[in-house]
DNA sequence: TGTACATCAGTGAACGCGCGTTCACTGATGTAC
DNA sequence: TGTACATCAGTGAACGCGCGTTCACTGATGTAC
């Protein structure tokens, strides 16, 4: 049965979103092709009138999943995006987080489209957050961005990682203070 | 055919040194059961004869990883430390690196078994490390290692998936001068 | 505006494939006498 | 020390299962007249 065209471009940006939040969840493996339809509401087998291969919507979602951070961090300050990256909310709720923190170990083994969107997305935050961060220059405003990234995905990862609450919690707090001491001289 | 004990146990060490090094390289789903036994120069049948489970291995493997680096750690200084780990070495040879940086976006979506060998590798590490780093009080001390071991593995996990070499290089170089910044005071 | 036909989003069965695990079997090792 | 038997590491076929992808089909939509 057709659908209108307004219903199948709805149709492939809830597949979209889906695929973002899931492929966050479980993984860029950790998800079938069938799942993600089911999620959207429709069978597996319409998934190729929409994209052309699992990896294409792989590089789509991660690009997504990006954009949607970028779009957050830019309404916001510096202590502000820190605060909520290292919290306890975005530790525990990786389907609407940073995908990079969530898909770290996934996307150096992904292909070219997923790597290539990822390299791009990671641009624009460090370019947002280069706007945000103090310093003399611009290279310098850079430097420090690229830092802090590091370590806000580092932190996050690693608290994912650890079996023991307290450890978790010691490890966001670490962080945060590392970066609220670097960032303001 | 039956071997000797001795011949056992070093075929079990075997799959256990080539699982460490490929789960590194492949993620823990990226490497199969069959892969595995054939890079130990075996049939995969036996496998069973070894460990309970691919699970089982995982977590063993792990540990293994997770023991080499603090090995590692414990003859160097920080600046060694921080060097190596933020070389284009490392950064270009999981297989022999911090299992950390390469197994991150699997290991949360683990079971119990890979999580606690992780949760008490983590541990082991960030304990050398703080013996390393400079600081007033031990707690002190314990936080500057937590947030410069979340920003090493934050660094060379961005610069893994980054397509693009020069931005790699200077995430790498970036988070090796706030370390060192923030190190020395 | 009304009619006939082409289009194509969505369905659900089927495909080939690789995976973790099981199993009957082999034959040298280790053990009991 | 020599013999008979149990053990068990390792082999390779087979299992059930889930995956990404393909395909014939459906039927409402969009288009040409």
């Amino acid at each position: 049965m057709k659908v209108t065209r307004e219903e199948a471009a709805a149709t492939r940006e809830r597949i979209l979103e889906e695929a973002s939040k899931l492929f966050r969840e479980h993984g860029l493996d950790g998800i079938g092709v069938a799942d993600l339809m089911k999620s959207a509401g429709l069978t597996h087998g319409g998934f190729y009138s929409h994209f052309a291969s699992k990896e294409d919507l792989m590089a789509q979602a991660c690009a997504r999943a990006l954009q949607g951070s970028v779009q957050k961090w830019k309404e916001r300050s510096l202590p502000q995006i820190v605060e909520s990256y290292l919290s306890q909310r975005h530790r525990d709720n990786p389907g609407a987080g940073c995908a990079l923190a969530s898909l770290a170990g996934d996307i150096p083994r992904q292909g070219g489209a997923v790597r290539r969107a990822v390299t791009e997305g990671v641009r624009s935050l460090v370019e947002v957050l280069a706007g945000l961060v103090p310093g003399k220059s611009a290279a310098a405003r850079r430097r420090k961005a690229l830092a802090i990234y590091s370590s806000l995905v580092g932190a996050v990862v690693l608290a994912r990682s650890v079996d023991d609450p307290e450890m978790s919690e010691e490890i966001l707090r670490a962080v945060a203070q590392l970066i609220s001491r670097s960032s303001d001289r």
